[in-house]
This record gives C-alpha cells, structure tokens and sequence, in this order.
DNA sequence: ATAGGGTTAG
C-alpha cells in the first residue's frame, strides 16, 4: 500500500575515469601520430604512398584519432589517390561533431584531382548525406553512383535507401529496393525502419511478413525494428504472432530485442507480459529499465512505476533522463511532490539539464503537483520551448484556474512561431471554461478549425459542453450536443449530467443520463449522480428507485480513493479503509480536524451515497 | 550499411 522513499540524498555521480591516454602506444594517441608526421616531413625519403596512408587512416579513423588533422594532412599531399580520400570520407561520416558539408567538400576535391571515386567511396559519403538529411546532395550523388555503374552494389544501394527514408522519401526509397533482385537483410532492415519512423508502422510490419517469405534467415537487428513498428500500430495479437514467430524460428535475441519487446507488450497494454519478459531477461542494461518504468506509467501504474524505479536504485543502474522523465511523469499523477523535487535534486547533482522533454515533464510536474509558480519559474528559464512546452503551462494554468495567463501564453505561442495542436486547445478551452469565459471559449473553438485547419475531435466538444454547463446555460450545452456532427459519447454525458447536478436541472439530468447509460448500462456514475440529484432535490421515492436499480443491475459504486505523500510515501485511503498501520491516530485527528470546521460553523454537504466519503477526502 | 526506451488530453 505504500512505497518507501528513495534514498535520502541523490547518490553523488561516480567521477568517470579519464581515458587511459598514457598506456597507448606511440601511434595511438595524436601526441604520437604528430611526432611521426614531423618526422616524415623531414625525410622526404618517407613520404611513401603506404606511410602517408597510413598516417591518414591512424588519424581519421582511430577512437582517439582527429579527423581534421587528417584533412589538413591530405590536403598537402601531392599526389593523393581515392583511397586515402575514402580514408578522410569515412572518418567525417563516422564522427557525429562534423557537418555534412564537409564530407561533401571532401568528395569535391577527390573529384577535382581527377580521381575517380569507388565503391568504397559512396558507402560513407551517402551514409554523412543521410546523417544530416541532406537530400539535394544525396540526389547529386546518386546521380553519380548511377553514371558510375555503383547502383547495383548492396552496400551502395542499402546507404541510398537510408538516405531516402531518412528524408521522408520512402517512394523513392522502396523504389531502388523493387529495383534490384539482390537485396540483403539490411535492405529490408533499413526500408522497413523507414516505414516504422514514417509513421506507417502498418506497412512496415507487412514488409516484414513478405521479407519471411524470402530465404532470408531474420537477425536480432531487423526483430528489434520490426518489434518497434508493431508497438506502434498497438495491435496486440500481432505482438503475440511476433513474439511467437521468434520462438518458433529461434531468432537469436540480446538485450536489444528484449527491450523492444517489453515495450511492444507495454505499448498494446498488456503489462503483465511486457513484465514477465523484463523479469526473464537475464542481461539488463538501463533501456530495460526505462522501457519497463515508462510502460508502467504509460499504463497509468504510477505507484508501480516508482517501485520499480526504487528497485533499480537498489541494484545500482544509474538513471538517465529518460528514466527521469517516467519518473516525473509518475511524481506528477500521484501529486508526489517531494518525489518530484528529489528527482530535480538529483538533475543537478548529474548535471541533467531541465530543457527539452525532461523539463517538460519538470513542468508538469510543478504544476499537477500544485506548485503552478515553480512550474511558471521553471517555464520562464528554459531556453528550447516546443509545442509540449506551452501545451503543459497552458493546461497547468487552466487547471489552476489561471484562465488569463494560460490564453496570454497561448498567444505568445504564434510569436515564437511554434504550431498549437489538438491538445493545446483542450488547455485554452479548460482555461475558459475553469474561468467562466464562455464567450471568449467559443470564440476559440471556432479557431480551431477556421485558423488553424485542425478538426475539432471530440474531446474539444467535450470541453465545449463543460464550459456551457458549468456557466450555467444548460440548455445551450443540450442544444450544442445535438448541433454536433460527432455522434456524443459516454463522457459528453457525463459532463452535462455533471453539470445539471451542479445547478439542480433535474429534468435535463434525467434526459443526460438516460443517454449515459445507453451507452454504458453497467457503470455507476450516473446511478450515482441521479441518485444525489435526487436526493439534494428532495426526491426521496426517486432516489430509492435509483438505488434499487443500482441493485438490481448489480452495479457497484466503485469507492473514491484520495492519496497524501508523506516524507516521500505515498499512502492511499478508501472508504472505510482499515489497511493502514496508524489508521487510529489518522482518524482521531481527522475527527478533530472535523470538530474544528464544525465548530467554525461548516457543514460538509454530504449526500446519502457519499456520507462517508469525508472521512478519506 | 541495419537495431531498443521519453513530454501535453474533455
């Protein structure tokens, strides 16, 4: 029933070991390679093509290399051939630091020297285009590798494909894959990744079914890819098919695999096997964790997810930001403050920067957990601001019925030129609504489609129908319901409904929950509503009739739950809930506190159903 | 040449 805290101070980062630089031999390290270089200038004797490449190819592709050193190296060279200038491309695509550009520069002079490139030329230089997504180069050179007879190599070819997919041209890219009959694992690999990260997640799990019925024998790699597709079209029995197809085949699988596939289970909502199969991993590395953590929140297991989480610090793993971002996300739906702020803590102590998505999560954090000005604060610092960024201050504005400053925001939004979606309108739309600004609300509504061409989905007609109702103009909020070109749901009942409750329009209310429990017979919240209703309006026989029906349909309330934490402990209370160890001394001050507002003159208005809900809430 | 995990919701 409730967790312990996490440690008490955030362990103190492990200072990470320099590099061993002394123990390399003289070569390996730059200081070395320099003092070679000067000698070979000396002696023109040793400026041999073989040691001049060698020279090059220590300096570019070595760990503890510099691939500019390399540059500058070839460009005094007096006679360069294309493989030392392959020997430069390739260091450039394999260091993240340098741009594009200068592999394409590169790739330039080779060809003002007259030299001619080769296979091994265009596997890298494709492979830096892709990088950067520098799809009018990548074209260049492909028309090159096309003039140069290179398109039918596989390595070539596979570097194109990636450059394509990479650049959203997945036409184009599955085009040169139907081309040509000699395609290998990583021709599938890298098309169907293409797919996956396109957004049709569909088709790269079809593509994935046609590559089995190839020869072709599936490696962990193309399962990791294939695994992540399926989790995102969310379909769980093609979960299953695929787990099963891994058995049967006996694809060999490493950490990687396992990690995709704890989170395909997640992702499709069945935890228990995305946690069976987290438990059975016998190699875990921080991913296993993360996906393991985050699937549990993604699942609404906070609680769990903060076990787990907690365990994790027992057996060692450092926590990296994603694992924070779960945790935060956790922190802010339990209102576990202090949880929260430990993790800020810990962002320091690590140097964890609170930009980007981790100081979204921060943000929201703040701002569910009541803390709307540190949330503010925090807003205000960060320096990357994205579409989330203002969609979580808005909604953390609304929620705390700060309705003026939530639009202001929302306004800077087309300043700083960033795009609002769907959601950021939910936030505009409950900023109204918490603030009564009906007007102004649908004037917003209106935008949404008008302005900024997205469709209104029904959740925004939901929030409509909330805004009409609290203000009162019940019957507006029935007529807009019946105005809708979306056929109503459960929730828009339940919102009116709610709303009648509130202003005691007991004809409209009945109307509302006829219309809920059309659509879910079998739940209590409309009993329960009409039931109070009822009872605040002085229909006794009503409300029985309610509460037999309640009865008859065997339909139980499901008990209200409020959460405290307490020095980093979550604690849960239900009603009449008798589980926790000092449930005495909790409710004799609970008792007293109640004596003290009673005795101030306030009366909790307390309805038949809910009598006892005062004593948790 | 190819692989896994994260942020906002009526």
């Amino acid at each position: 029933m409730a967790f312990s805290p996490p440690l008490t101070s955030p362990p103190s980062p492990e200072s990470s070991p320099t590099p061993q630089q002394k123990n390399l031999i003289p070569w390996q390290s730059m200081r070395g390679l320099k003092q070679i270089h000067s000698l070979v200038l000396r002696s023109p004797s040793l400026q041999t093509p073989l040691i001049l490449s060698k020279l090059l190819s220590f300096s570019a592709l070595n760990p503890h290399g510099d691939v500019s050193y390399a540059q500058l190296l070839l460009a005094h060279i007096e006679t360069p051939t294309t493989s030392m200038y392959n020997v430069v491309i390739r260091g450039l695509s394999l260091s993240r630091k340098i741009p594009a550009s200068s592999s394409m520069l590169a790739y330039q002079a080779l060809l003002r020297c007259s030299l001619c490139p080769n296979n091994f030329t265009f596997p890298s230089l494709i492979k830096a285009l892709a990088e950067c997504g520098s799809l009018w180069e990548g074209r260049l050179v492909h028309a090159h590798v096309v003039k140069l007879g290179f398109e039918s190599d596989c390595y070539v070819r596979n570097n194109l494909i990636r450059l394509y997919t990479v650049c959203g041209e997945m036409g184009i890219a599955h085009e040169l894959f139907d081309r040509f009959p000699e395609r290998d694992l990583v021709s599938w690999t890298t098309l169907i990744l293409g797919y996956s990260k396109t957004g049709r997640a569909e088709e790269a799990v079809s593509l994935f079914l046609e590559a089995t019925d190839e020869d072709l024998k599936p490696d962990a790699i193309i399962m990791a890819t294939v695994i992540s597709a399926c989790s995102k079209v969310g379909d769980l029995k093609l979960c299953r098919k695929l787990h099963n197809y891994i058995d049967a085949h006996n694809v060999e699988s490493d950490v990687v695999t396992g990690n995709a596939l704890v989170d395909m289970y997640a992702k499709c909502g069945d935890i228990e096997s995305a946690y069976s199969i987290f438990k059975e991993m016998n190699e875990k590395d921080v991913v296993s964790w993360n996906s393991m953590i985050s699937g549990l929140a993604q699942n609404g297991e906070f609680k769990e997810a903060l076990k787990l989480f907690r365990r994790m610090q027992c057996e060692g793993i450092e926590p990296d930001g994603m694992t924070l971002v779960a945790v935060l996300n956790s922190c802010a739906n339990l209102g576990s403050l202090e949880m929260g702020n430990w993790v800020r803590v810990y962002m320091d102590k690590v140097c964890i920067r609170a930009n980007g998505i981790i100081g979204n999560a921060l943000v929201d954090m703040y701002a569910k957990c009541g803390r709307i000005e540190q949330a503010m604060e925090l807003f205000n610092k960060m320096t990357k601001k994205d579409v989330y960024t203002y969609t979580t201050m808005i909604l953390g504005l609304a929620m705390h019925g700060q309705a003026k400053e939530a639009l202001d925001l929302f306004s800077e939004l087309s300043k700083a030129r960033i795009r609002p979606n769907s959601i950021t309108f939910i936030g505009v739309l409950s900023a109204c609504s918490h603030a009564g600004l009906v007007n102004i609300g649908l004037a917003h509504f209106h935008d949404i489609s008008r302005v900024y061409g997205i469709n209104p989905k029904i959740e925004h007609y939901g929030c409509v129908v909330d805004m009409l109702g609290r203000a009162g103009l019940l019957n507006e909020a029935q007529e807009f319901i019946d105005r809708m070109p979306i056929e109503p749901d459960a929730f828009i009942w339940g919102t009116l409904l709610g709303a009648c409750k509130i202003h005691g329009n007991v004809k409209l209310g009945e109307s509302a929950a006829k219309n809920l429990l059309k659509l879910q017979p079998n739940e209590d919240g409309a009993y329960v509503l009409m039931s109070n209703m009822y009872a605040s309006d002085n229909q006794k026989g009503d409300e029985r009739t309610m509460r037999k029906l309640m009865k008859v349909k065997k339909v139980k309330k499901t008990p209200g739950c409020s959460l405290i934490e307490v020095d980093g402990m979550v604690h849960e209370f239900r009603i009449r809930d008798k589980s926790h160890p000092r449930r005495r001394e909790i409710y004799m001050v609970v008792k007293e506190i109640d004596g003290h507002l009673r005795s101030e003159g306030y009366r909790p208005a307390m309805e038949i159903l809910e009598q006892e809900l005062c004593w948790h809430s």
